[in-house]
DNA sequence: TAGATTGTTAATCGATTAACAATC
DNA sequence: TAGATTGTTAATCGATTAACAATC
């Protein structure tokens, strides 16, 4: 099977998440291509590519089986899995994203745990945040080879993430999820996702100056 | 002119950190397209490109100005006006999101400046969150239009996000920096920037799962 | 001048959309 | 059967990359 692109991804994701917000309105047994690409502004022969890409047939004169899509992309992407992560910065925004991955309708439903959070500041160093206890960053490295936790998420000023990176990579991390405003280097067999929120300034500023 | 792309928007806001990373490190007085390009992990034709569509002009040999392109960008995406908000829904994220925007070096630096939070939740209201007192929701709308707020961020629950959306444009917002898991429904003339986080864990669940 | 860098045109690549036969 | 919907191939569109003459 080919390696699904970025925006395949992101697309069943959002197909995902369609299913689960509709289905829990109102049961259905099947949903046609074209009432998904209206629900998200897209065209119809794409939502039957991307469908098709994670293996599933529709019935002609019927559609898809809402079953069988979700299904179908919870394995593809991954989220009948669990994943064990850590959390790098305490700040407002490191809190914000705990507080999600703690109850189930939030990240947990994608297999997403966060197991520990490590920040620098001494004055945080102890102190609880959503449930977790706040650890130095020394006990990072052996807490992440001990579980063979292989993805962090990074809530930290820019100046210092290159270097936590590399520690965490060092490590053993195999994913890291960006959100500080700031590129990173790594080695190819790792992933970083950016969400650098700031860049929705861009377009939001661009469109109220017109 | 022709109006920018959003691929290009988002680039140019990368350079205009960039260069506000670099110049922080050490003062410089000019900088190439493949100086640019390595740091980004992108082609250099691109970086000049992009510099082209907003006005500029590097010099053969030597490259561009860094405070030329500092102020092509920032008048160009609008950085040097001064936008008010409302940051409706005063949860954890919402939080996060004001904190930022307080300090010179968050999001006040692009000319976004939150002047209210808003909430249902009756428990929030009256109580502060960085600086700001959380209003209740009655209280928005007449806000909106006696300040002309242009720009709400939403920090709400998915449920309630497609009623406070229609709210929002009733009361005059063109521009909805949205943080809630939800597709909105908006007038042409209005803008909806959706950051929803969640959508990055597709990318980083197919990749841990391989 | 020689050489590095720009600016622009052309070529490539990939993603989206259109068309339509096959299917239930 | 008739008609709506799928699955697939072809056409379009846009974005990225390559090539190279012009410039300082």
């Amino acid at each position: 099977m080919e390696r699904l692109r970025r925006v395949v991804l992101e697309r069943l994701m959002r197909y995902y998440r369609l299913l689960a917000e509709m289905t829990a309105k109102e049961p259905m047994a099947t949903i046609t291509s074209a009432q998904i690409a209206e629900a998200l502004d897209i065209d119809p022969t794409q939502v039957r590519k991307d469908l098709g890409a994670v293996g599933l047939q529709g019935m002609g004169r019927v559609g898809f089986d809402v079953c069988e899509v979700c299904r179908a992309i919870r394995i593809m992407l991954g989220f009948d899995q669990k994943y064990e992560s850590v959390l790098i910065g305490a700040g407002h925004l490191g809190g914000a994203l705990l507080a999600y991955s703690g109850f189930s309708a939030g990240f947990a439903r994608y297999g997403l745990h966060v197991v520990a959070v490590f920040d620098n500041d001494r004055s945080k160093i102890g102190g609880k945040i959503a449930e977790l206890t706040v650890k130095p960053m020394k006990e990072m490295k052996p807490l992440i080879k001990r579980r063979s936790i292989r993805l962090a998420i990074l809530t930290i000023p820019a100046q210092v993430s290159q270097e936590l990176t590399d520690r965490l990579v060092t490590a053993g991390v195999k994913a890291i999820w960006n959100f500080s405003p700031t590129q990173l280097t790594v080695p190819p067999d790792v992933l970083v996702r950016n969400e650098h929120i700031s860049v929705g300034l861009s377009e939001i500023a661009y469109h109220l100056k017109q």
